[in-house]
RNA sequence: GGCGGUGUAGCUCAGCGGUAGAGCAGGGGAAUCAUAAUCCCUUGGUCGGCGGUUCAAAUCCGUCCACCGCUACCA
């Protein structure tokens, strides 16, 4: 039996436009999804919309439209997202969802069950023009002597009833775990963050909120809904059937991995590890916080005006070379820029010129000069043997990097064999060969496909419309492009489709 | 303020105890199969400052400077 593979992104909250920070989670989660089914894994691959709230309630409002109609719309816009970036999501979930509701209130009903939810206040510093909570460490007293907040909104001091997770009770178990598990939480800093954090200790958690309607209605108390995050977290249950334990899908828990940004690892890494603590379920094995993009060196915001959908430049470059660009420019868990210039200087230097343009030359010269099938393969050379190893360890070395998220390594670590593919066919000069040793052109133009359908292979995770097309012209027949289908060379004579480029360079309009 | 991190070639970064590295950008050359793409060679850094440990420090320790992150319920 396959083993399972249980990837999530969060689900993206709807109260505003999907910006390119979106897409790039839902890419990044695409690339372990598709990787891992290629490394012969059983995945599940989870995306969805996140659409409670006071703030989803208040924008429908705004919008004249009731909260179901709007998050039904803005739903139906991050699904297109996904689909315009090649995402390969097995499911797609949304928290208004008949099931979710259940699923949330088991959760719920287990916790009470154990213990673990009571009721108290919720006491605190609220402005009702931000319709915000402040500590008290925040507030200031203005000239009129008011309490005011850092927004100058005055503010006063309310109490409300709500439900409360025993959270702190949780602290040193999640504190114990996270020391004993160092892959729970990444990149490394980010980990010390969560410590570090955890030391000043941990309080108990307020889950319910009595000032809106727009949420799931806490079981017992209709006059609750629940806290948005833990009805939002509750998702990676739910869409695998969760409370039903013989659900079939339920044996894709607990997941692999949450992809998250950073904005949001605290919930991730300490309010739902103690969660299903306390429900008696399994914890996540890691969760991963990534990065922000910046424009053009700027921070992304509404009002400089700089929001790019990724949509747009799905149109313009493909959606394949943005994917590229995305995970190769920066280091995952680091902020990246992105920028116009970048991006084509990424897809002109190294999908066009050195990728493409080894296919290609590759290709053309298989077709004219060697009867456009696979060529017969020859003795071994010192050279030959430097390119074949490389190739043959490639994806055992890939594998523990694609592991812990660094994909601008793992693509790096590709292009140095791509680049050897065009040092070596330098240095071989088949053009030469073919009037001297036509027995030996063949032989490095068969090492030179045997490479490319290696980088192809390992890059379909990264670029699968491309090394498709890629794989079609090598003539490595759709079933034999899992990782293990590597072991079997293509056999000599095969026929190979006349050659067509694959990556075109991008040339600004003047 | 507290905790943590970063500071290495023009740019982005790797190296983290043993005579400074990669990619891009710059310069020179070769080749002409190919998307004028490619390959080879090369310019360039007192590895943030100062002090210490060591036979030996970018690499360990101290200190100073600069920048960044986290510091509880906003998705």
């Amino acid at each position: 039996m396959k083993p399972t593979f249980y990837i999530t992104t969060p689900i993206f909250y709807v109260n505003g436009a999907p910006h390119i920070g979106h897409a790039y989670t839902m890419i990044a989660a695409d690339v372990m999804a598709r990787f891992k089914r290629l490394d012969g894994y059983d995945v599940f691959f989870l995306t969805g919309t996140d659409e409670h709230g006071q703030k989803v309630e208040k924008a429908a409002i705004d919008a004249g439209k009731t909260p179901q109609q709007f998050t039904d719309e803005v739903s139906a816009v991050f699904r297109d997202i996904a689909a315009r970036m090649n995402v390969s999501n097995d499911a797609f979930i949304r928290t208004t969802e008949p099931r979710h509701y259940k699923a949330s209130q088991a959760l719920w009903e287990n916790l009470i069950e154990a213990g673990h939810i009571y009721l108290g206040g919720y006491e605190g510093w609220y402005a009702i023009r931000d319709e915000a909570f402040y500590d008290e460490s925040e507030l200031t007293t203005n000239a009129q002597g008011q309490r005011v907040a850092p927004t100058g909104a005055p503010v006063e001091f309310v109490t409300e009833p709500s439900y409360f997770f025993r959270m702190s009770a949780f602290r040193d178990r999640l504190v114990d775990h996270i020391e004993a598990n160092p892959e729970f939480i990444g990149p490394a800093a980010r980990r010390n963050e969560v410590l570090g954090f955890l030391k000043g200790g941990l309080t108990d958690l307020s889950i319910s909120r009595t000032s809106f309607r727009w949420g799931v209605p806490v079981p017992g108390d209709n006059a609750h809904v629940m806290y948005v995050w833990l009805d939002a977290l509750t998702n990676y249950l739910t869409a695998l059937g969760y409370p039903d334990d013989e659900a079939p899908d339920m044996r894709f828990w607990p997941a692999d991995l949450h992809l998250v940004g950073k904005d949001i690892l605290r919930f991730h890494a300490v309010i739902w590890p103690s969660l299903l603590m306390a429900a008696g379920l399994p914890l996540p094995k890691r969760v991963y916080a990534h990065g922000w993009w910046t424009i053009e060196g700027e921070k992304m915001s509404k009002s400089i005006g700089n929001v790019i959908d990724p949509r747009e430049l799905a149109d313009t470059f493909g959606a394949d070379p943005l994917r590229f660009f995305l995970l190769r420019e920066t280091s995952f868990g680091s902020d990246g820029d992105y920028s116009r210039a970048a991006l084509v200087r990424r897809l002109n230097v190294e999908l066009a010129n050195d990728l493409g343009n080894l296919a290609q030359r590759t290709l053309s010269f298989v077709a004219k000069n060697a009867g456009g099938v696979m060529p017969k393969r020859g003795p071994t050379t010192e050279a030959d043997s430097v390119i074949a190893t490389m190739c043959s360890e490639l994806h055992d070395i890939i594998s523990p990097i694609i592991d812990r998220q660094d994909f601008s390594i793992a693509l790096e670590t590709i292009w140095v064999a791509i680049r050897a593919g065009n040092a070596y066919i330098d240095q071989q000069a088949p053009w030469t060969l073919r009037k001297i040793d036509p027995v030996r052109m063949e032989a490095v133009l068969a090492n030179l496909l045997d490479l490319l359908r290696v980088v192809s292979t390992l890059l379909q995770p990264f670029m699968p419309d491309s090394m498709a097309r890629m794989l079609d012209q090598l003539g490595v027949p759709p079933g034999q492009r899992e990782f293990a289908a590597l072991a079997t060379p293509l056999p000599e004579g095969t026929a190979l489709p006349p050659p067509e480029g694959v990556f075109p360079r991008f040339v600004e309009a003047a």
